[in-house]
DNA sequence: GTTGCGGTTCAAGACCGCTTGAACTATACG
DNA sequence: CGTATAGTTCAAGCGGTCTTGAACCGCAAC
């Protein structure tokens, strides 16, 4: 399943009939996060798994994800790991009780920084690297110099794509923390009742 | 098939034994591009088509293609159709000849920029009003103020991203053009013997 | 008309990744 | 040790997209 989809009964505030246990805005807003993350080729359960962790604001056991998302025993085993190993959640055990609990990472930016730079060094040096020996051959093969000239202004756009996406990230990270500062509670716009505070900021 | 594929004989200058009829570096251009494309969440055939018009530079009939690049008949006419919906081939026919050829876009940004804003409506903008949906909902009822006040963040990482992304795309813009104009042949960097004039103007 | 050829359409199947669920391991408790 | 519960692993199945190849359409030449 691709592209955005957005939840089938999501009108009324009669109990939502999903899956999961959850309430109807939150399955909203975990399903919204879900679709963003599979449209960036990570597993949608993924996301949902963080919306949920982040909007709960506490630690959550393997049992409780899994009844509230509506997901198998192993497949929460799975997801967690992985959110783990990327920094995105991390793994607590209370020596009060004996089960692991997750809590969802809050700096955002480095979850997003270290996604782009990881695809970045993954595609974009690829890409030009094969250019790059693509360009090596055509010269030795005395190919047409139109055509060769058509390779550098690739292998160009790729190296200009490669810089853009770092000042993106750079931009990108400026923006947010001034913004919002990070996701978490005590942020600088921790005040719950003002409503517009930072619908003014973002503008 | 997802992630970077190297083409597997990309050693020697011997004829490169994959389905099509391309030389090695052009097998390695062209399937550079679709690996790309295929990042991107379009199909890889669709980018290999697109490198092997613009390396070639000039119209090609669906049959070379088809050759070129060891596609079926109708995979081929289904592949330059969406090429050409999403303006980033043309397809010309010859009056001296009786069959469609098709020829490369080369004004990039102008199918990237396309590209972009099309993920920006379709994502960015149903994840807001996911959001916003959800938010009030929440307020409605009267769920605790912490909750919505990470709800209330969360919209505002996503306007916040909404806007960087404009951003690069207007930077992003600059940036090509002013690195190497367009892709087409008659482009400021138009020599072909120099070589580093471009490797220059990147740093 | 009919033959040939370029082009289109679409059902069938190939293909690939995600999820499941059962078997398995680990650990706490009595 | 035995039992129970939490957690992990992985083969099998499912659901999705992409490609194929044959039927079909349009048109021109004969």
């Amino acid at each position: 399943m691709k592209g955005y989809q957005r939840s089938s009964t999501a009108g009324a505030d009669a109990d939502y009939e999903g899956v999961g246990t959850l309430t109807p805005w939150e399955a909203l807003v975990v399903d919204a996060v879900g679709n963003v993350i599979d449209f960036w080729k990570f597993k949608r359960n993924q996301g949902r798994v963080w919306a949920l962790l982040y909007l709960r604001g506490r630690a959550m056991s393997a049992m409780e994800i899994q009844q509230a998302l509506g997901l198998s025993k192993g497949g929460v085993s799975m997801l967690v790991r992985e959110l783990e190993q990327w920094d995105v959640i991390r793994r607590t055990r209370n020596p009060r009780d004996d089960v692991w609990s997750y809590a969802a990472e809050v700096d955002l930016m480095k979850m997003i920084s270290r996604v782009i730079s990881e695809r970045e060094n993954g595609m974009v040096k690829s890409v030009r690297d094969d250019l790059e020996a693509a360009l090596a051959m055509a010269k030795k093969d005395n190919a047409d110099p139109a055509v060769i000239a058509r390779l550098r202004r690739m292998k160009t756009l790729a190296d200009v794509i490669d810089k853009a996406l770092g000042a993106f990230l750079s931009t990108a990270r400026f923006d947010v923390v001034s913004a919002i500062g990070v996701l978490n509670d005590d942020g600088d716009d921790g005040d719950d009742d003002s409503d517009d505070d930072i619908d003014a900021a973002k503008q």
